[in-house]
DNA sequence: ATATCATTTGTACTTTTGTACAAATGATAT
DNA sequence: ATATCATTTGTACAAAAGTACAAATGATAT
């Protein structure tokens, strides 16, 4: 082994497997899956059509390479963020931090090139959106055990609050999340250019303010009829079996 | 006179164009646009493809029918839903009528067949993630005036609450609405069967408890025009970078 | 019944799609 | 230089796409 050739290596190409995976990854994030043919990304990424075929057998595996990339990095970040999190005393600021911890991954993974954590997100809402298969499964088992421990954390945090009610409440910030990033035209639309959807930094303080109020919400409990009652809800709700499927 | 037979005919093919038509919001609402073939409508409404071009001279003139069947009538809904929320006189009442005006439209359209409304919002979802060209236009178009009319009822209980803030939280209850409908399995997966998330009832007395908290929530608070410094001390967190009011 | 109209069917045409594959190209090691 | 390897290119092909259109079918009015 010679050093020199290994420098040389690096410096050789512009390594057409990346150009090929970043265009992929643009045009899936903006148009979709199927929208997106085979011969957009290559002439997205200046190469040729055969080039594609070459690195990545077909379509769908270069759909899943974009996520093999993703989604150990940003499930990494939120995992030291939300250990960070945990460890804040205040009982307020911690349940804040925990939702950051959560979003602040999403808008921007520290690794990736520049915007990469936003674009693979809007990617997995699309995604998610189109229903596609291929992506289903990854997902799901990727991410629901990052998902299941941001839920415990806010449990743990508001323990007065059901599960199942937490899980509904961070339902709707990745939705919230998803659609912001996928439209965030319509916010500038509808605010009359007093805010702009696609500043990052806004929408993840707005997003963080509006959950943490809409996760402190007192819990719905339909078993009791009297709202003044302070009484703690029902346990069984809240039971840690797990249900056979 | 053969009125007989014509009956008897009529109800072997009870109109095609219809059928056409609910296939293709079922298939639209679940596949996406592009995922979607002619001939799979076609199959799924027991007629021939050709059929489909009689009736809608192209695909993007069948995806343009459906909005027109869907999209006044749920607005009209909108629209009376919130002018009985606008006379409750209790505020925090009021606050959760008007978001509930908006959400309850969304989920069934009296007008339609079961289900009509929250396959037509589902449909909306898809679209807007797939950043569908054909849909774009007249989603705001036909929404924007409804979504202005519901912010500014918003704004009209929570008038120290700067417009900008109240339509983020606004969009962030469209995104969460939208990610419901596409996605209820994740709920009921993350809650381990705790909830439904394709229960229509619980998805929205959620979605409603959780909305009205985050819009009740202390405004952010850049240069606002409201003096009043009531609110618990907020966080500095936040970096406020700029003030285009 | 016959004529007239609306609808349905069958088929075919033109593009576009994903993917395969042989040849061309370029780099590295010997 | 020559051989060996990885990569890129060019081309082709079968399948699937949207859509057009003539013929077949069915219903209604006269």
């Amino acid at each position: 082994m010679v050093k020199k050739s290994a420098e040389k290596e690096k410096a050789r190409k512009p390594n057409m497997r990346e150009a090929i995976l970043f265009a992929a990854e643009e045009l899936f994030s903006a148009k979709g899956f199927n929208a997106v043919t085979v011969r957009d990304i290559a002439q997205a990424a200046g190469a040729n059509p055969g080039s594609v075929t070459y690195h990545f057998k077909t379509k769908d595996e270069l759909l899943l390479e974009i996520y093999r990339r993703h989604c150990k990095p940003m499930n990494l970040r939120r995992a030291e963020l939300l250990a960070a999190a945990k460890r804040v005393r205040d009982l307020q600021d911690r349940l804040e931090a925990i939702v950051r911890a959560y979003v602040l991954p999403a808008f921007s993974s520290g690794s990736d090139l520049a915007g990469g954590g936003a674009r693979f997100t809007r990617l997995r809402a699309i995604m998610s959106a189109e229903g596609n298969e291929v992506t289903r499964r990854i997902i799901a088992q990727t991410f629901d055990d990052t998902s299941h421990a941001f839920i415990d954390a806010v449990h743990d945090s508001l323990p007065h609050i059901p599960r199942a009610e937490i899980v509904w409440r961070s339902h709707f910030l990745l939705g919230a999340l998803y659609y912001t990033l996928v439209t965030p035209e319509r916010v500038s639309r509808l605010s009359r250019g007093d805010s702009d959807g696609a500043d990052a930094g806004d929408a993840i303080e707005q997003l963080v303010k509006a959950t943490v109020a809409s996760l402190q919400a007192p819990a719905l409990d339909r078993a009791t009829p009297s709202p003044r009652r302070s009484a703690p809800p029902t346990k069984s709700l809240a039971g840690d079996g797990h249900a056979p499927k």
